[in-house]
DNA sequence: CGAGTTCAAATCTCGGCGTCCCGACCAACT
DNA sequence: AGTTGGTCGGGACGCCGAGATTTGAACTCG
């Protein structure tokens, strides 16, 4: 059990509505402490909690793991990395890289406008 | 100096072919041993060497550490994650549009600052 | 009831990512 | 030629992010 798959070799997400942190834990491949440690590091990551503080993650929330998952241990993001990424995903004033990159050729350009300015 | 500048804070890449290292960790908001350090973790960062094993960075060179500083300072990804990151746009490199057009750009501006330069 | 699960909090581990220090080498001035 | 300051590789060291383990009590479910 919890092998390091991928994320798309993890099982479908069966049909109902609350699971127990185990049982994330089974159908992500992340153990439970991890589970618990990721809720203090994403703000989004907020399972409901009842009796005895147990937490119960709805569909949503193993959406949302598996996608710090995938971020965390496919594309070889950092803890804070993700977080912003996740964060940020609406409010996309992400920069791609070659919005990067096309910003330095502007910024070169200007400077050579202003040598032929002379 | 070398204060935690963004990328596009970053001053324009001067018009010369050749960077000492100390040029280059100004250019780059990065220090002299974090370059050689990368130079161990990223194939593709690999200046020339000359006498007594300097390295002489080209500008091709300072445009693949900005990449590399802003995958790992901005947006978050481990080494690893960067490297595959960047092996992996290499190997789509040739086929995406935008890359070849910023390298045909980049071709015609080098040429107009070798004009320039007489 | 009893076996198994879950809880919070504290503590421990370990590798990733540098940082420091070293004597030696090199290059550009004067 | 001598001086000044940048650069070399390499080995030891340090810090901290990201979990792992431990503990002992509380809960759940058959």
């Amino acid at each position: 059990m919890l092998e390091a798959k991928n994320n798309d070799e993890l099982p479908a997400i069966p049909g109902k509505h609350y699971f127990t942190i185990g049982e994330v834990a089974e159908l992500c491949g992340v153990k439970p402490h991890v589970l618990r440690y990721w809720e203090q590091e994403f703000p989004q990551l907020k399972p409901v909690k009842r009796r005895g503080n147990r937490r119960y993650y709805q569909r949503q929330d193993v959406i949302v793991i598996r996608q710090i998952r995938g971020l965390l241990y496919e594309q070889g993001f950092t803890i804070g990395g993700a977080r912003n990424k996740l964060t940020g995903e609406e409010a996309r004033s992400d920069s791609t890289q070659s919005q990067q990159i096309i910003r330095q050729v502007r910024l070169e350009l200007e400077e050579i406008l202003r040598l032929l300015r002379r």
